[in-house]
RNA sequence: CCGAGGGUGGCAGAGUGGUCAAUUGCAACAGACUGUAAAUCUGUCGGGCUUGUCCCUACGGGGGUUCGAAUCCCUCUCCUCGGA
């Protein structure tokens, strides 16, 4: 059986994603679903990048899902996202339309892509709880004690994957090892990427942060703690502008620190999207003027 | 001009006779990733190759003491601070 057809456009932050995947959707009758971790939460458009004029080509606006889902303060997954994805696809592959999945958070454009199975549990926030609190030594023991075989291969010092592991044997009442990491692809994707050089991309993460300060990206963060939309720890977990700028907010660091952590910390966050992405040799890189996607595409939903 | 302190690897900054090619942080480079992922974690990071308890070059320049110096002494030079 055929696996129907998507469209997936990948790469780091900053190099024209959401345009190229807007043109396409214009061009081929398409919908964009967006797989960007940060933009699912409504409010702070200016910090996460959302660009909602994007999808408007002259007087006609390109449909985009899974943006503006959820307030800010709920807890979302991969998972989670894997879900909603995987619903709104179907539903614009049933009107007839072509699916253009747009992102650059690399762990959801993969769970949908490779159609990643995660281990099915009842949520327990107790054990979750408990699990996160420990220490990293605790951690470790938990974890050599209810589970060796897994323990042996982990990644050690990295707490969240430690969490992770414990939660599953301790919801589950199996060994982390029985979950073994399937994948079985739910759509047909045509992956398209764009990309710059580290010192172009720098350069336009630069620029972009000068104009969203100049936008009020600031007072936006302000405005959303004040309204109780989010605490200042929902804010932390969002990823670096509403991180960052909350601590600037709470006076822990000043506007120059501001912006030299936020310039470092987006390309460290690109060099890791390069990471992701540069090794997927199925991805077909375009270059900035060509025509060459609507001739990739055009090929794909032809075969 | 006098007095005091200081010049350490791309930067910041430890080290004050051997175990120092030099703690650590940042930057840089590479990488991992299957329910927090713009998260979290790992490795490399003076140069060379025959990859070794190997060789070379290195803690401002030069000289000296010592079996041995980033570390002690002399001198030159530069910087900072205080006094004229």
């Amino acid at each position: 059986m055929r696996l129907p057809k998507a469209i997936a456009v990948v790469g780091p932050t900053a190099c024209g994603k959401t345009k190229l995947g807007v043109d396409l959707a214009k061009k081929f009758n398409g919908e964009i679903v967006s797989a960007d971790s940060r933009q699912i939460y409504r409010h702070l458009d200016l910090c996460t990048g959302k660009d909602k004029e994007d999808y408007l080509i002259g007087k006609k606006k390109i449909p985009y899902h899974l943006i503006d889902i959820l307030e800010p303060d709920r807890e979302f997954s991969s998972a989670d996202f894997q879900k909603e994805a995987f619903k709104t696809i179907n539903k614009i592959i049933k009107r007839g339309k072509l699916p253009i999945l747009v992102g650059g958070s690399p762990f959801y454009v993969y769970s949908v892509t490779e159609g990643w199975s995660f281990p099915k549990l009842d949520h327990d926030p107790k054990i979750r709880d408990r699990v996160r609190k420990m220490s990293l030594e605790e951690k470790q023991q938990a974890l050599e004690k209810i589970d060796p075989a897994a323990y042996e291969k982990i990644d050690r010092n990295n707490p969240r994957r430690l969490e992770r592991a414990l939660e599953i044997c301790l919801v589950s009442g199996k060994k982390f090892e029985d979950f073994k990491p399937k994948a079985s692809p739910k759509f047909d994707f045509l992956f398209l990427g764009k990309i710059h050089s580290l010192d172009t991309i720098k350069e336009r993460v630069k620029k972009r942060l000068e104009e969203r300060f100049e936008a009020g990206m600031i007072e936006e963060v302000a405005g959303v703690l004040k309204r109780k939309k989010a605490s200042a720890k929902d804010l932390e977990k969002m990823g670096l502008e509403p991180r960052f700028i909350t601590y600037y907010l709470e006076g822990r660091i000043n506007k120059q620190e501001l912006e030299d952590l936020l310039l470092k910390n987006i390309i460290s966050f690109a060099k890791r999207q390069i990471t992701w992405f540069g090794k997927d040799q199925r991805i077909n890189w375009i270059e900035d003027s060509s025509k060459e996607p609507e001739n990739l595409v055009r090929d794909f939903i032809k075969k």
